[in-house]
DNA sequence: CCGTCGACCTGACGCGGTGTCAGGTCCATG
DNA sequence: CATGGACCTGACACCGCGTCAGGTCGACGG
């Protein structure tokens, strides 16, 4: 699984579609489209996303989409790259917790917060990518991965270490259990809204992953 | 949320587009495109899959589609109805466990298993449902809602009944625990083959679940 | 066995979105 | 202010959608 890790996109070697290196001109076309990009999956569904629809919104023509990306997937690719340049938000919040009482519970209550919070923010770019990781585009899935695999290794880690120090039973494998505490978590942050329809409240639900968090985590009954 | 609850679709009153009901000749070929619909689904992803080609592979011509489905999402929508039919398999499990030492924790293994089961046999089709129903599609929503439901109440109810004797503290939601739950476990399922590609065993996956399912239910650690 | 009628099918078409050129416009620079 | 490269776009060929009007097929009565 040796693979590039993510990084700030290069903007030193972007390419329009006939070879060119954009100048100033040009970038701003293309930050354009990205933002219209944006702004319309906020309204559309991705199935009904057209080129033509978000050239307009740019005020340009829909060749002049072509000349930036070749596909609106493309575009939408960018953005989902620009996104998953946050991963450390997650990973961060495993490693800095102590993963004992209060203050373990406290750490599992800020890490379903964060994914609350994280859905929010990127709601719209997220659901293409679970869209399209779904149907198995690997451009998609590879960025799906690296938002949440720094995730999957920080708890896999900890659950390592309290095993090592006896607190899981034998069948308890850590990679495991940190993948499923991870689509958990993705999973419910995703469909947040529905469950409220329903009648869930989000404050609950917070409730209930973090205490299957911190018990997944330490073996212990969590606190009240 | 009073609605209609999931019934076999009667055959009685299908129409055409016409306003015809069909006769035996018509449901044949009605049944053949359904068939190829779910064939085509199986190898393309379902932003590909246009009617000409479920037509061609049909042996018919695309007029003949419409004259049975709208577009290809309400022919899906059918075969969608039809699998959402087997929603019992998974309630049934809940209500026919004792949730008491090894006992519950083997409902817990079935539960898991049954869902593994349930997604190989119908990933292609629950492949779109979820697409769709994250797409914001209203239809698709209210299957994969009537597929879930159960389950959701079943839990929801033997929740609340150990949390009536006292295993469960006040600020456990049974129905929020039972949605997280459910949530845990279809996305699991969903990514299963993810999860093998990245090395983690379906078998550690199904413990990990397990155990999560045994001790969110029961609040009691689980046996070895 | 044959004609007939209604159920069933399809060829042909207008529409709208895609993706690609060749050629036009704009502006930074000398 | 002229000029050349960066940038844009009109026009077009293509393809899939969805809809007719009209053609085909086969079950059934005579």
């Amino acid at each position: 699984m040796a693979a590039a890790p993510p990084t700030e996109p290069d903007d030193a070697d972007l390419r329009a579609a006939d070879g060119r290196v954009p100048g100033r001109r040009g970038r701003a076309t293309r930050t354009r489209l990205l933002e219209c990009t944006r702004d319309m999956l906020r309204t559309t569904s991705y199935r009904d996303l057209k080129v033509v629809d978000i050239a307009r919104e740019a005020g340009t023509s829909p060749a002049t989409f072509y000349q930036y990306f070749p596909d609106v997937e493309a575009a939408v690719l960018v953005l989902a790259e620009e996104m998953s340049l946050q991963h450390f938000r997650f990973a961060n919040i495993v490693r800095d917790t102590k993963w004992r009482g209060r203050n373990g519970y406290d750490g599992a209550c800020a890490l379903a917060d964060e994914f609350f919070a994280f859905w929010e923010e990127n709601q719209p770019v997220l659901r293409v990518v679970d869209l399209a990781t779904e149907e198995g585009d690997g451009r998609f899935r590879t960025i799906r991965t690296w938002l949440l695999n720094d995730l999957t290794n920080a708890l896999t880690e900890v659950v390592a270490q309290l095993k090592a120090e006896g607190r899981h039973p034998d069948e308890v494998d850590p990679s495991a259990v940190a993948a499923v505490l991870v689509s958990m978590l993705a999973h419910v942050a995703a469909h947040r809204y529905g469950l409220e329809f329903w009648g869930i409240r989000t404050n609950d639900v917070r409730t209930a992953m973090a205490r299957i968090l911190y018990w997944s985590i330490t073996a212990q009954k969590p606190p009240s």
